[in-house]
DNA sequence: AGGCGCTTGTGAAGACACGCACAAATCGCG
DNA sequence: CGCGATTTGTGCGTGTCTTCACAAGCGCCT
């Protein structure tokens, strides 16, 4: 990804990278600011001021210098930051300097899409296989890629070194899933499945949970109606909906 | 899904509940409480303790035990949790004692993976209509539904009382579909594509990034290989983490 | 009835994150 | 060369989230 080698970028050389302890909500949006980044030098942006580029992350402008300034200082007063030399800041942080290979595992109707998902590909990673518990799945094609039948992971994780972890099955099946990642020597795993997975210390997971999202939308959605039912009550608490949950007119919100 | 009022339900009878503002990490939590608490019910458990819950969702008891004491005093001391009473609870504060209606826009790869998603079914919500702006894929039948082109959004949106929409188009045309979905009432967005919405106040808008979840976790991964390289270099300050440990917390300031 | 064990609900403290506001640094221009 | 315009980097106050630790409440057993 970062096919920039631009003049003074800050790879060193032999040493060991320093890779300061980010706070956590700055991980979490690096990968943000790195999108944008990419836009701008593809529009043909040279520097940006943390003025833009924030508002291109959709975040606040100290936010964002702050999050930079963890990083080091490859800005320049008075100018912005160079695109090139912050993307490749960034991509190296990440650990992006390199193609990871992912394995995905259940390619059922989710699993399905995210096997041909080329966001995974144009964002530094490679899907390097695809496994499945249900032996009528096995050998089917997808994207290039067969799938293979998950009992055949500890092998192809090694020979691809695999170190992502994808699980897009059913929850009854992901615990178990997980434990097969594990003992592979998977060490980070997303998971898609809605469910808690247990993992011994050392391994990394993240959940995506599609119902939850739209839950808490739902609660907003819910709030929201409660709120235009009585305008102008100043009180900490405030509360009671008068007359149950009468919707209202949707129309309303269209302001701006 | 409990539909309505439980027997010993906390409703007053005229009076209408009080909506307290919950703080936006709990809200976040509270469907996964919800979905654990769904898991027990089917499992015959007629009551639970703040510790068997919190472990069933994967979080600290003691957390979980604040987050529903903002909902109100459900509890029983000595006793635990009445599941049944609870799941109530959260479903009201969370909106969902009634079917939401949801529209997709984009039935793409992931889109159509979306409407063929049965979680959302499953969890309280309705695919209601799909859209897509390609006419060669309206006409098309997913799940039992035809998609629709996407200038039909405004007339269905009003018929179907759609107040959440999807997107899951290319980023080229998710801002777009924003202002038409705002302008068709829609008032939260749930949103696939990658980039940065704007929209006026008072909608809300969630986004999943799946590649930023790996780039997330590519970090992670760069981070404990850096650590074993070195074990105990006086690097600066790193550190700060206790053991090796690599807990996952899927709670990251993800605010509106 | 009374005591005992268990569990909730919460005050207080600590950790973390956010955003303001400004000093320091850099560029361009006269 | 110096000055003003511009923008970064950061110290600090503020607010939110997390965690601990314990008193209050409840049920059960004797």
């Amino acid at each position: 990804m970062s096919q920039h080698r631009h003049p003074g970028a800050p790879d060193r050389p032999g040493a060991v990278p320093a890779l300061p302890d980010l706070p956590e909500a700055t991980v979490a949006r690096l990968p943000e600011y790195l999108r944008a980044l990419h836009n701008l030098a593809e529009t043909g942006h040279e520097t940006v001021s943390s003025e833009g580029l924030a508002s291109a992350a959709g975040v606040n402008s100290a936010k964002l210098r702050k999050d930079l300034s963890h990083l080091g200082s490859y800005g320049t007063r008075g100018v912005g930051y160079d695109v090139a030399l912050l993307i490749d800041q960034i991509e190296y942080v990440l650990g992006l300097t390199h193609r990871r290979s992912v394995a995905l595992v259940g390619v059922g109707n989710l699993g399905h899409a995210l096997a041909g998902y080329d966001g995974f590909a144009t964002r530094g990673f490679r899907i390097a296989a695809l496994f499945d518990a249900d032996p009528s799945r096995v050998g089917e094609e997808i994207n290039g890629l067969v799938v293979r039948h998950v009992d055949e992971l500890p092998g192809v994780a090694a020979e691809e070194s695999i170190a992502i972890g994808v699980i897009a099955t059913p929850a009854a099946a992901a615990q178990r899933v997980a434990d097969q990642l594990v003992a592979a020597g998977v060490t980070s795993i997303l998971n898609f499945a809605p469910c808690v997975l247990s993992v011994p210390d050392g391994v990394d997971v993240r959940k995506v949970d599609l119902a939850i999202e739209l839950q808490i939308l739902s609660f907003h959605e819910h709030r929201k109606a409660s709120l235009t039912a009585l305008p102008a009550t100043g009180g900490s608490t405030l509360t009671a909906l008068p007359g149950g949950l009468a919707v209202t007119d949707p129309q309303e919100a269209i302001g701006t």
